[in-house]
DNA sequence: TGTACATCAGTGAACGCGCGTTCACTGATGTAC
DNA sequence: TGTACATCAGTGAACGCGCGTTCACTGATGTAC
């Protein structure tokens, strides 16, 4: 990568030591998110790294930040398709779990990287972690909960809170299936458990 | 620990590794169990765990076991409370969710061992993994949702795969508290959702 | 338009760290006669 | 009951590994006059 560079200075190195961690990250996760390899795909000795961040755990918060940004933009794309439903308050919400499961599924190192990792991914504060609507992953699933309130499809008192018990679900399939127990499952079975478990939540919330 | 030996023999090396792999996971979790640390800790060279383990990562499987065979008796011990209730199966179930929460809330290292490693804990084979009872932490669910069959509580429809959904919701809880994004709560504020996410899965299955 | 110089962004070399693992060894144990 | 010897369970010393990070440095850039 990157290989042929022939002045003395990079140009853009902070980018393209986030860009080296991100796909390191979405090849193995958090743990190779390792500075000297980025530094190596930048074509830059060790050290340099140093003038753009702190620490290699600096980095690694950069690469998280962008991890979940890239879920959020995953949501919206499958929201996006809810609200040509009838029901779009209870699509949406569907909408959203489908697309945190399916991430989960198709970028499991950056799925890991974004929460088996230090840091509140909900601080509504770093924009770093927002999709195109500036919203980020919890933001969103909020929004939808909210839809469901305003639609009458779910009851105002079970609204505070109701983030964590649909949150939780998915979360808990996904780090089963990535890795966890059911990691030996084939990709259609996860998929089916999936849409029950989803189920499952509009039933229960 | 155990400093005082004196014959050239431990005696019970095997054994004394794997309690210290054990009290390794309890302090740190999976990536603490070290094989060095193992063997200071139990007074002896570090090669010599080499005569009783094949290498670091058979260690940790031993130690691994131990600790669903761990979450087992504490589920064993809700499940006893549970049998005095009126509706038996119903409570069943949720002793089975309540105790898995506490015992990631109370144990997290064992339970980051338990799960967050290769390996399949359904495995009914290894007998390592359970409890008194003989069954693992899977089993002791999926008997609990049998039970809830059979007391016309859960359409028989439903029963299959249900293990999966149950067992989502509540992992994903525990592991948003523990590693995740609900680290910062307190434990008053899990275990209220604890509650609530036990509850949308009786009412959702 | 040209030059002096401060600032910035890289280089080069080296550290210490603790880990898992291998090798050839030796002290202790227990079994056969 | 005593001894010879095979087997077993430890020791001692050493490896290579790749990592994050620090230090003093130098080449390039851009700003002030």
């Amino acid at each position: 990568m990157d290989a042929a560079r022939h002045s003395y200075h990079h140009g853009d190195l902070r980018r393209a030591l986030l860009e080296a961690g991100i796909a390191l990250a979405r090849e193995g996760g958090p743990e190779a998110v390792v500075l000297r390899e980025a530094t190596r795909r930048a074509g830059v000795v060790p050290n340099a790294a140093y003038r753009h961040f702190a620490s290699r755990d600096a980095l690694l918060q950069a690469v998280r930040a962008a991890a979940l940004a890239a879920l959020a933009v995953a949501m919206e794309k499958e929201l996006a398709r809810a609200r040509k439903q009838p029901d779009v308050a209870r699509a949406s919400l569907r909408a959203i779990g489908i697309a945190y499961l399916r991430f989960a599924d198709r970028e499991p190192g950056l799925f890991r990287t974004a929460f088996s990792v230090t840091g509140d991914p909900e601080t509504a504060g770093d924009p770093e972690t927002a999709g195109r609507s500036g919203m980020n992953p919890f933001q969103l699933l909020g929004a939808a909960l909210d839809q469901m309130v305003a639609a009458g499809a779910l009851p105002a008192a079970q609204r505070p809170g109701a983030e964590y018990l649909a949150w939780s679900a998915v979360h808990g399939l996904a780090m089963l299936a990535l890795e966890g127990p059911l990691r030996r499952m084939t990709r259609n079975q996860i998929q089916e458990i999936g849409r029950r478990v989803v189920a499952m939540v509009d039933k229960g919330l």
